[in-house]
DNA sequence: GTTAGCATGTAAGGAGTTACATGATTTT
DNA sequence: AAAATCATGTAACTCCTTACATGCTAAC
């Protein structure tokens, strides 16, 4: 429940995806929204002008548009195939090690999840129990308010509180589990699949 | 993990607090980092300008600046109290009874089941289905997405889709919970409290 | 009487949304 | 060839944050 705070994770997820495959924007776009469902329905107002961004920065190119026989169209409108580029690769890296903000609710993390298959176990520990202490100062923060307004709420608040200690209680032992199978193995506990590493093309129909 | 899209609730929880109590600006901050736990740390330059607001439509007015033995003092800088109008409890009741946006990542239903001991039966039975209609709208699409990529994504993109699902089905089992009590006897079942519904005053230290 | 913390405010800007506008391709 | 859907883009706006600036009050 965070609507929160969106931090500048898209360039990052963008990087992330074309990482995988090239792809043009609107695959980007349901890709963004389903296999990280951190982005609810990113609109194309956000995710075009961050494409135009990220290609002026060199950090992705543009293909096409192409027509079918793959001659460039020049003044055409149509199509354009993202990739990453070297650059681009770089960028993702030192995106991809940074710890997010120091806030909680930080939405960012769950993206830097989705990706850890590139980065290494030294930084996945690291920001695995970077965001476990931002947690668990939420967790005594809730815990003290819980203990001290225990007698002044009504009942649709205290419910409401005890709900969401319960919730951050449960994200803290989800951590642990990761981080614990992180220690010994690498591969998440409740995966029964070999991470697929090479870069695969996108099937555009 | 929303970060994200925030609505307008913050009008909704200004009224629904000074509702309970009148309070200045800063109070009123701590209150709703607090006590909704909603906003992390809502800065100044967001709630001010909104009490300015409020004050304007005549939903909120301002007590003060006073000094300690109760005149007003014109032209110095001092606390302001707010208290709600009649007219802010209108607008108050009618906030409430708006269910929020149809995503699934809303902020607002927080804010809305804090100040349920505003509303009556009905309108939090109407919220609280409305809400689950929402997270099993979601709960689909992460189900499909979960079968329809099982053995295309890595095993981190994997395990976070699956913890994400089951944060979900939990937040659904825990709505039906809280539906069952509400159809029943409107008191939430974990709350030893009764609702304490006479406005207290705010204690200035 | 000076430091620390309470309290109120403003200006600039970031990150995203909505609504709009247009063109290309596929389906019927 | 019309309708639906795919695909790209822009302008205006919203809501919130950061950084700054100021004054009041309590504690040492």
């Amino acid at each position: 429940m965070t609507r929160g705070r969106r931090s500048n994770v898209l360039p990052l997820a963008v990087l992330g995806l074309l990482h995988d495959a090239p792809m043009h924007g609107y695959e980007l776009r349901k890709r963004l929204s389903s296999v990280l469902g951190v982005f609810r329905a990113l609109s194309y107002g956000s995710l075009y002008p961050c494409l135009r961004i990220l290609a002026q920065e060199g950090l992705i190119a543009e293909d096409g548009p192409l027509d079918p026989r793959g001659g460039t169209l020049a003044g055409k409108r149509g199509r354009i195939v993202y990739r990453i580029t070297a650059e681009g690769k770089e960028r993702l890296q030192e995106l991809l090690a940074e710890a997010g903000p120091t806030a909680w609710e930080d939405d960012s993390f769950g993206v830097h999840f989705a990706f850890f298959a590139q980065t290494d176990a030294d930084t996945r520990l690291r920001i695995l129990e970077g965001r476990r202490t931002r947690l668990e100062e939420r967790l005594g923060g809730l815990r003290a308010a819980l203990g001290r307004t225990r007698e002044r709420l009504d009942s649709y608040t205290l419910e409401l509180q005890r709900h969401g200690l319960e919730s951050v209680e449960r994200e803290v032992r989800w951590l642990n589990e990761v981080i614990a199978t992180e220690r010994s193995s690498g591969i998440p506990a409740t995966s029964e699949h070999i991470a697929e590493r090479e870069p695969r093309h996108a099937q555009h129909r």
